[in-house]
DNA sequence: AAGACATATTCTCGTCAAGGAATATATTGT
DNA sequence: ACAATATATTCCTTGACGAGAATATGTCTT
């Protein structure tokens, strides 16, 4: 998992702007207005969102409708999934390190 | 699904410690050991994720035991839930959309 | 209480990112 | 080709953030 994905979907107008087109894509002008985004913000927000691979382009007459990628998405999941595994071994395996944790010399009756 | 959690994970070494406590909770010390970070910035980092409620501590004699929370990744998990319905849905509607972009006065006998 | 150990905080500096405004660069439709 | 429309880019300023170094604040342990 990079960094640089979270770090795109990590600033408030980017969020919006992928729930937005969570939708269904959206030209750059229609961002703005949806948003209340000044134009030229949006397309540097949509530029990171493109290189971090989050959004792709298609150019519609002289628009370019940008549109969610999967694969990052499903990269966060896969991500989110290496973790699931762990939340009930968690819930006990916490006290367990918390008891466990290098107090070889020490003998619990405190 | 507010931006914070997803800033918070959106910096390389936060996200480190993220995957170093995903196997278990650890002391300051040691998850500073562990990445080559020194301990301060650890620290630092910790407030941070502490404050986007991704960590929580838990004191042990002089240190303090730092593990994930659950709650924001399911947070981002269900964000995620709510787009899957949308990707098959939009592998065509795509096209669709594209074709049915305020065209109104045209016709695609180009 | 003192000393040692673990962690947090402060300060400074450099860098990077975001917003505003203006402008450049297409691309289209007539 | 021209005017119009859509989007991208540049320049500037400002604020936030991260790393480094030094130090403060705890908190056991004896």
């Amino acid at each position: 998992m990079h960094s640089t994905t979270l770090a795109a979907l990590g600033e408030p107008s980017r969020l919006k702007i992928v729930d937005l087109l969570r939708g269904s894509p959206f030209p750059v002008g229609e961002i703005a207005e949806r948003l209340g985004i000044r134009q030229p913000q949006v397309s540097k927000h949509l530029g990171v969102l493109r290189e971090a691979g989050v959004v792709d382009v298609e150019p519609v007459a002289r628009r370019r409708i940008y549109h969610l990628r999967a694969e990052p998405f499903e990269e966060i999941r896969d991500w989110l999934d290496s973790f699931e595994e762990l939340w009930q071994t968690r819930l006990d395996s916490l006290e367990t390190v918390l008891a466990s944790m290098e107090n070889p010399t020490q003998d619990d009756t405190r």
